[in-house]
DNA sequence: GTCTATAACGAGATAGAC
DNA sequence: GTCTATCTCGTTATAGAC
């Protein structure tokens, strides 16, 4: 028996353990605060873990912290886009989901909740290799997953390629701009006009 | 006579005030490092300029200095926005300029000098009013100058102001893309995408 | 694996002489 | 307007008991 039994409610929450509780606790204020306005201190106290058990886990310290933390942002974000992507075979029509989604989950949160990663990707730029690359990897997959829908959806590969590209920035973009202007437009119409340039292919 | 008398070169730079070397320090290492990464003593150090000078001119400290940088990077990205857009007749031509010379200046800076404000805006949504107005306010005149092109172009003004919205999402979630990749590539092909959706309008 | 204490340093901001 | 000294607080990180 590693973990205490509780016989009530044991589907409700799996008991999640102090490492992923850091990890999560890390995403998600990385996601609002970015990585130079979030403390280690912090991070602990939001995730009820302490100092020592940060370090215990993450002896790299907070670079090696963010870099994990990135990499669950980098999955939480493919599982939106999974979601969006197949609702619908139409490919304009599920880019049209995927905006429309995230923009609830940004209103949701009170703008608070943009991409995972892009803050923290911004400010290290150029100065935190782990970090850098476990950003680069989560753009990597970000575009193959598109890539792989706009090939299903009878695009060819190159220009598939090339567009599933343009449609992450673009994503990115109008995501920054919806929470400056605390409104789901910037999302939406973005979603509108991915659609139509969608369907100039083929 | 209220500046020193340099009869030596006196077009190569024209002597500029302490105020206007803070603000354009702090404007490029807000671009660089972002807000909470910045320190005050950097940027008096950087502007070569004593701390009492900084909090002289901007009492308010920090936040106030920001907003100030902010409108600076504003400007800064507006007269570069205008010289693509009015490169050419032809609007689809003009954003492909726009996202090559956004393209050869990051390159020329190593991928460090991306979008003046993103960092900074992306770090305080929801914390830093003055700010975040700022930052609201840069939007919109990017979008005012890139709509007021669309329309010249003969594009209707709904359709015109929806696609100026795109237009800069798209410009910064590239700009992203290629500091992250290194690579001007997802600049230039976004450039080419931008053009084709364009050309479907009218 | 968890906890507390603390070292070493830098942050934002202020005071007051000049 | 400029400069230096300083206050107070928070930061990352480490040490070592339990």
């Amino acid at each position: 028996m590693k973990t205490p039994e509780r016989t009530e409610t044991p589907e409700k929450t799996t008991p999640v353990g102090t490492r992923e509780r850091i990890v999560r606790a890390t995403s998600r204020l990385l996601q609002r605060q970015g990585y130079e306005g979030t403390g280690i201190k912090q991070i602990s106290r939001e995730a009820e873990a302490t100092l020592g058990s940060v370090y215990h886990f993450f002896p790299g310290g907070k670079q090696e912290l963010a870099a994990e933390a990135i990499r669950h942002g980098d999955e939480e974000f493919a599982v939106l886009l999974r979601a969006g992507l197949g609702s619908s075979a139409d490919i304009g029509e599920a880019v049209v989901t995927c905006t429309g989604m995230l923009a609830r989950e940004l209103r949701a949160s009170d703008w608070q909740d943009g991409c995972p990663i892009s803050s923290t990707a911004l400010e290290t730029v150029g100065r935190a290799p782990a970090i850098e690359q476990a950003v680069a990897a989560a753009f990597a997959n970000w575009r193959a997953i598109v890539t792989e829908h706009l090939v299903a959806a009878g695009i060819g590969a190159e220009d598939a390629r090339e567009l599933a590209g343009t449609v992450v920035s673009t994503l990115e973009g109008a995501e920054l701009a919806a929470q400056i202007a605390r409104s789901e437009e910037p999302l939406l119409v973005t979603g509108k006009h991915l659609a139509r340039l969608l369907a100039t292919y083929r």
